[in-house]
DNA sequence: AGAATAGTGTCTGTTAGACATTATTAA
DNA sequence: TTAATAATGTCTAACAGACACTATTCT
């Protein structure tokens, strides 16, 4: 065969909700090209250690945080000759979801890993097309999260409606009714109501969390079909 | 860098529907592993000839039907060690669909490549895990279908929307209702009603083609939302 | 006229949006 | 009691499903 194997790697958007703000993890490359430059995780596969693409994207995450996200799931394919000096090459974009507190520490530990709010991004010069890939990320996140309950996945393990909802508004930056919330939450099944309730400065609020193994619910329709 | 590059190939999964059955083109391979077994079209990408990997995809489904599908979209990437007895792989797979008519000549002058029924799939023992892929893309086209026009890429360029419906309803395989769809086409801004009309046994049916440039609407709600 | 197919009118069902009302807690 | 937050009740809006009805064409 005569053909020259393009590079293929393995990048992650990992996103996390704190303080009312989406953030992605960056990490500062120590390799040229782009060499101390912030770029998204990742990496080659391991032929001898990676079951197979997610098995690289969840390695190379656990690298650098320390955790496995919560939620896991290939965004696309880019590629061309351009994109990386080192020649023609192929990424397989994943995205990827953790609750902040899981990581936090860790990455504190890590000075070459940092949560960078999505809103900073233009401040920064990100190595190679990452900042496209982060907008496609995004775009897609914001996309799923008008029909289903991903953003519970930026969570700790017990939380409150008023928390999913400031997740959820956070995410795809418009507000929601809470009502609409809870008739989603009760209608998809996958949440526990738990025999805990939490104070919050007013009527103490019921403790959910995700039921095990429940998979991620679509329902039929979106969230905010109107543009504002 | 001590990596062994995985091997890398974009596969397409082409879709027509044809007397109300959905079809897929699989071409016999020339070459071993699985000399002469039916397979996806596709290959490796050709770094000099390809500016990414969608050009990868279109230039296989050139080279085996002689047209450029109507629409194309990646689907996702399956990887792992033992999908490929060459060693560990990594498949970039698309899906498309193209109006039967545009290709059916070509087609069968390349003995090497023909349409298959989805439903007689069972009957076929394909090369490498591509009945699992033919499977996921068709789980794809279903869902898309339940929430955008896609299935209008399957028409001759002028068509009647009883021929969108019959197309719509042989992908999702479930009956829908003329009047929604109806009401869909309208509200999508995506076809124009020509001014000619075509004879179909009774009163002749309003023609109508995709506007120029138009891009795929999304639909905020799904069709069928209900299990049968 | 009658059969066949195209297109419309309109009522129902479901679920999201809006927002008022009630419930519960801490200070 | 008051402020704050949680939860519910309920009306409206949008749009899909159902299906009856009208329109147009051919034989």
């Amino acid at each position: 065969m005569a053909f020259k194997n393009p590079l293929f790697t393995v990048d992650s958007v990992l996103f996390t909700v704190h303080n009312n703000t989406l953030k992605v993890l960056l990490v500062q490359r120590a390799e040229a090209p782009f060499l101390g430059q912030w770029a998204l995780p990742g990496g080659f596969v391991d032929v001898d250690q990676d079951a197979n693409t997610d098995a690289t994207a969840h390695r190379k995450l656990r690298d650098k945080t320390g955790f496995t996200p919560q939620y896991l799931e290939q965004l696309q394919v880019i590629s061309g000759a351009q994109r990386d000096p080192r020649g023609y090459s192929v990424t397989l974009a994943y995205y990827a979801l953790v609750a902040h507190q899981n990581v936090s520490p860790k990455i504190a530990s890590v000075a070459l890993a940092q949560w960078i709010a999505v809103q900073d991004l233009p401040q920064y010069t990100l190595a190679f097309d990452h900042a496209h890939i982060i907008a496609l990320a995004q775009a897609r996140l914001q996309q799923k999260t008008l029909y289903s309950m991903i953003p519970a996945f930026c969570l700790p393990e017990r939380f409150t409606i008023a928390q999913l909802q400031q997740v959820i508004e956070t995410i795809i930056e418009k507000p929601i009714q809470r009502k609409s919330l809870m008739r989603r939450l009760e209608a998809s099944d996958m949440f526990a109501a738990l025999d805990e309730k939490t104070s919050s400065g007013g009527r103490l609020a019921q403790l959910y969390s995700i039921k095990a193994g429940a998979d991620l619910v679509n329902f039929e329709r979106n969230l905010m079909a109107k543009d504002e």
